[in-house]
DNA sequence: GAGCACTGC
């Protein structure tokens, strides 16, 4: 192993806390700290670790807490503040994390240590869930998500004391949205105490956000009294060290790498299981593949290997198998995508390869297209992933790639998601909360220009924004209160006026879960068949409904799912989703009402929504070629597709697939005059001699 | 005749 392996020089890579900078407070050192810090760190008992912590609360507006996993940040701090008074006449202390089983997770931990049943002092709430009791929750758990719908009604947030964001460091939108409305709530609500929870790494980056000394327009803040500089506060975990090992030459082809590793470690490393990172169900199945052959061949050698995959696409009933364990004697091999980085946790890891790739989504507002790209991860998701082997007992990290590319090559933070996505939500969630220079907003990392100013016209377009970029009423409003794209809001909106939203909803629920076909290598023939039996002229929209019909006459059954090749568990979502846009649909106002077997109708209250997504057949085009109204792009209907082949003149689409090919997906058929109808300040006059050419 | 990193409201 030493031909190829080098082990890491263990430096102080990317701390960013230290004694030196002042204002603070070391509880204990990094198990990546280097010597000197190891020599002035005080070890400080847990009653002091809650003194600390309260005398940050007491004197700083903001605190970003850093620590590992482990240290009890996240299930402590909240009873510390409790206990401190913090949710006194009637305030709530509030936790926020990106992710809801996380935040059940978190709530029945922290309810039990406090010996309260769930739902009362200590509650939760999530999307579909609400265990909370108004009259005596105190601490409460939510998505960011969550608490960012919580500010439309209540945008300064004032039932809320104390808020805490956990996981800060993973930059998803909504934390970033949620930060920057955070830090702009604080200058209203000085009393206001934020905690932000953070990978070490990004913490100096989190405490400059929230340095309102920066600002110069901010001097009104010292009549307070307070210390504007956050806090920077540090805890320990109980994790294991891991030792990290770096490739001595650049690896040209990371699955063969991988597999080779995985064999080298099974060969020659004590037993512990083995979680492999690669990048997608390509890798995956490629270095399964690989591994299952070289324990065919070589016999003896790697017999003992359990070789596993692990994506979200997988069926449940194989994704469940990584978390059993591995007989006696046995070692099990995962091989897995970022899914293993945050959303799961694997016990018994205790090897880690790291292919040191992840795919990312990237937007480009010129084009429109949101494309899937394999990129080079951070070092903090190459810390993390490392982190991955140190759960039970001392491990070790395979990175294939060299130290130096490491450490002089590799971005500390990788691209916040805000800057690779549409923003066209995110402007209307923000315009919904009275942010009115929405260029101006102060973000932790700004997304780009073109990126706004797209959203902005694709907002105005819709009818949502006027001239001024302020909301419609009463479009504007509604869509902002549908928690879905503004398209797919803007479609159940008119369908409240043509008579079918009751079809509409459907159709929008079906939409906004992945898939609710079954699929898989070896029943492709099978799943074909069984969607012809759902398929519709019109299109996919109409497909859904019938399906969706079919579900609901079998009485929601599972056995019907399973006979149909249809997703069961996808269908029970598309059910939830259904009754939430039903709830929300009356409370703003619309119309629930069934077209019945009227399709003409439902196709235009598709195009009210997606006209932005017209294409025609081009004349004489033989091998199905589309293109789009708006920019004229080139473009094919997905395989998936009811009209593959069928091959209409008109049809919108709901998404645009970028792979060797442009393919567009869920295709419905329309009238180019719709078009008109739906938006004639869209299509202008110019278009509409094409249109009818 | 293809292809799906991962969340979330």
């Amino acid at each position: 192993m030493s031909q190829f392996w080098k082990p890491g020089t263990e430096r102080a890579e990317g701390r960013v806390v230290d004694d030196e900078e002042g204002g603070v407070l070391f509880l204990c050192g990094s198990r990546y700290g280097h010597a000197s810090i190891e020599k002035q760190r005080q070890r400080l008992p847990v009653f002091k670790y809650r003194t600390a912590i309260l005398y940050l609360v007491e004197t700083h507006a903001t605190t970003v807490i850093v620590g590992e996993t482990g240290s009890g940040k996240t299930t402590q701090i909240p009873q510390y503040l409790n206990e401190a008074g913090w949710a006194a006449g009637g305030r709530l202390i509030a936790c926020t994390q990106p992710r809801r089983l996380a935040v059940q997770a978190v709530a029945s931990r922290v309810a039990q240590e406090m010996g309260v049943q769930l739902g009362e002092q200590v509650g939760y709430t999530i999307r579909f869930e609400d265990v909370t009791n108004p009259d005596v929750t105190v601490l409460k758990f939510l998505t960011d998500g969550v608490l960012l719908r919580e500010m439309m009604d209540d945008p300064l947030l004032t039932k809320y004391s104390v808020i805490m964001v956990d996981e800060a460091h993973e930059r998803s939108i909504s934390t970033d949205i949620l930060l920057g409305l955070l830090k702009k709530i604080q200058r209203r609500r000085p009393e206001l105490r934020l905690i932000i929870s953070s990978a070490t790494i990004e913490a100096k980056s989190m405490s400059n956000f929230f340095c309102m000394r920066k600002k110069r327009q901010e001097p009104e803040n010292k009549e307070h009294g307070l210390q504007v500089e956050p806090a920077i506060l540090s805890v320990e975990g109980r994790g294991f060290n891991v030792q990290i090992n770096y490739a001595e030459e650049p690896v040209q082809d990371y699955v063969q790498a991988a597999v080779s590793t995985v064999l080298l470690i099974h060969e020659r490393e004590p037993a512990g299981d083995i979680l492999v990172f690669l990048t997608g169900q390509d890798d995956i199945d490629a270095a399964v593949q690989l591994l299952n052959d070289e324990i065919q061949n070589t016999g003896k050698h790697s017999s003992g290997l359990i070789v596993l995959p692990l994506y979200s696409g997988l069926p449940r009933a194989e994704q469940e198998l990584v978390f059993s364990p591995a007989p006696r004697g046995k070692r099990k091999v995962v091989i897995s995508t970022n899914i293993a980085e945050t959303s799961l946790t694997l016990e018994g890891i205790v090897y880690v390869v790291d292919s040191g790739f992840s795919k990312q989504r990237f937007y480009n507002p010129i084009s429109d297209i949101e494309n899937l790209v394999v990129s080079p991860i951070s070092k903090a998701s190459a810390r993390q992933r490392a982190g991955r082997a140190g759960r039970v007992r001392p491990g070790k990290c395979y990175r294939l790639y060299t130290e130096e590319y490491f450490l002089n090559h590799m971005s500390n933070e990788g691209i916040p998601e805000i800057q690779r996505s549409n923003m066209v939500s995110c402007v209307i969630q923000l315009k919904a909360l009275g942010i009115d220079n929405i260029l101006g907003f102060d973000w932790p990392a700004s997304p780009s220009a073109e990126a706004m100013i797209r959203a902005l016209e694709v907002l105005y377009s819709l009818g949502v924004l006027d001239d001024d970029a302020r909301l419609t009423s009463p479009t504007g409003f509604q869509v902002a209160e549908i928690p879905l794209d503004p398209m797919v809001s803007k479609m159940i909106i008119a369908s409240s006026q043509l008579g079918c939203s009751e079809e509409i909803i459907t159709i929008a629920a079906v939409l906004s879960v992945q898939s609710i076909w079954i699929s898989g290598r070896g029943i492709q023939k099978e799943s074909d068949e069984a969607k012809l039996r759902f398929a519709a002229a019109e299109g996919d929209h109409i497909t859904f409904l019938n399906v969706y019909k079919g579900f609901h006459q079998s009485g929601k059954s599972s056995q019907w799912c399973h006979k149909n090749y249809v997703n069961y568990h996808a269908m029970r979502k598309v059910v939830e989703v259904r009754e939430q846009l039903k709830r929300i649909a009356k409370r703003i106002g619309l119309v629930l009402k069934s077209g019945e077997n009227d399709m003409q109708v439902v196709r235009i209250a598709v195009t009210a929504g997606f006209f932005a997504n017209a294409c025609h057949l081009e004349a004489y085009s033989h091998n199905g070629m589309y293109k789009t109204l708006r920019g004229s792009q080139e473009v094919y209907i997905h395989p998936s597709s009811v009209l593959f082949r069928v091959n209409p003149k008109w049809v919108i689409y709901n998404s645009l697939v970028s792979t060797d090919r442009q393919y567009i997906r869920n295709v419905i058929t329309i009238d180019p005059s719709w078009l008109l109808e739906a938006a004639p300040h869209f299509y202008q006059l110019q278009q509409s001699n094409h249109l009818l050419r």
